[in-house]
DNA sequence: TGGTTAACTTGACACTGTGTCAATTGACAC
DNA sequence: GTGTCAATTGACACAGTGTCAAGTTAACCA
């Protein structure tokens, strides 16, 4: 019986959650209250908090469900499977920039409230950390290749690298330039190659 | 009489002002209300109003207020009369990199503010519009010298140079990375330099 | 001296949104 | 029937912003 209902698709934790996403992605994770997501719901505020005990975890709740759902793990692998620093560090732009638009509106949210809420900064703070171990990965093959340009240590590089790729730089260059997703990832890559990778091997491989 | 007060170093407005811009700086920008304000000085809450209709208005001002005091336009000054595009880039950059540590409370809050208030997000727009300016002047410089490298447009250069030097960027380098200023300076001309410059312009740099 | 005015104070209050609590309903299981 | 579980309803505490009205203080002015 317990196990039906956990892993039943219409239960209605799991129903709440599937909302929050929906309506966060169509607010851009902006002005959504717990009554909101109640209603869209089709249940009472408080019924939200029988499932979750504050905004805060039904965000990171809803954070994780997004990544179950869209498989973060996949989408890495070519990364991880590129044969030189070069390539794992384009794949690695290319799996985040097409991953960022997906789960904006949530991480938006999250965003928003880790400046108040305890909870929400740490589960972010988590996330970005996840994100940084990618980008020191791509660094280091770099670096193994021989590709790093002389002028970063790893350590610099890699913090660098990790910042450029923050999610409000994406909100800046596409909600205020109007770059459209692949412009986006176009001009990382080239901003990453050209800062990081020397000189030499960037020729090599045009 | 008008012009003896609104010139009074100690007249109420500039005290609010002045006390706004201190209690931001200590608690980097987070957590101040208009309450706490008000006791830091010396005067009752509803004062506060009698001067500022509004919490967005007072740090709008506190903004220009803070702005006039580190007198903006006189740090610029060595960029502008730059010889050259990359010496052009490289003063700018120092003078922001400067700039941004003494405004940070300041801007903090009103980045927060930015997302629930609209004459808060009008008022950073458009501060972030003219550092823009001075990113596009930079990017120009390079064009006209013919060092920008031929990979970028300088209008997609400009945009990825104004969005490197947002203070998120700043904030993440600095207080999450532990970078110190002078290395926020040393590390994003690195990176400007690298990402914008065409090689043999460099070389020629150095 | 007494009156006017402007700056400020005091205290109460409306509003929004989060989170809590207690009493109640309806369904299903045994 | 009785127990249990999910959910409902409505009231409420709390924080912070912003508003309102009545009262104080002091300076200036005739």
């Amino acid at each position: 019986m317990l196990y039906i209902m956990s892993s039943d698709k219409y239960d209605t934790r799991t129903r709440i959650l599937e909302m929050t996403v929906q309506i966060l992605e169509e607010q851009g994770g902006r002005g959504v209250r717990m009554g909101d997501i109640a209603r869209a719901a089709g249940i009472s505020r408080q019924a939200v908090y029988l499932h979750f005990t504050s905004r805060a975890e039904l965000l990171v709740a809803a954070t994780r469900h997004l990544d179950d759902v869209l498989d973060v793990n996949q989408r890495l692998a070519p990364s991880r499977a590129a044969s030189n620093g070069i390539e794992r560090l384009e794949l690695y732009i290319e799996a985040w920039g097409s991953y960022i638009p997906e789960i904006y509106g949530v991480a938006k949210a999250l965003l928003l409230a880790k400046d108040t809420d305890d909870a929400a900064a740490a589960a972010w703070n988590d996330r970005m950390l996840a994100m940084r171990d990618g980008c020191r990965a791509a660094i280091e093959a770099l670096h193994a290749d021989g590709s790093l340009a002389p002028e970063w240590t790893p350590e610099k590089a890699t913090d660098t690298l990790w910042t450029m790729l923050l999610v409000p730089n994406w909100e800046n260059l596409t909600l205020e330039c109007g770059w459209s997703t692949q412009q986006y990832v176009h001009w990382m890559k080239t901003l990453a190659k050209r800062a990081f990778v020397v000189e030499a091997k960037l020729e090599y491989q045009k």
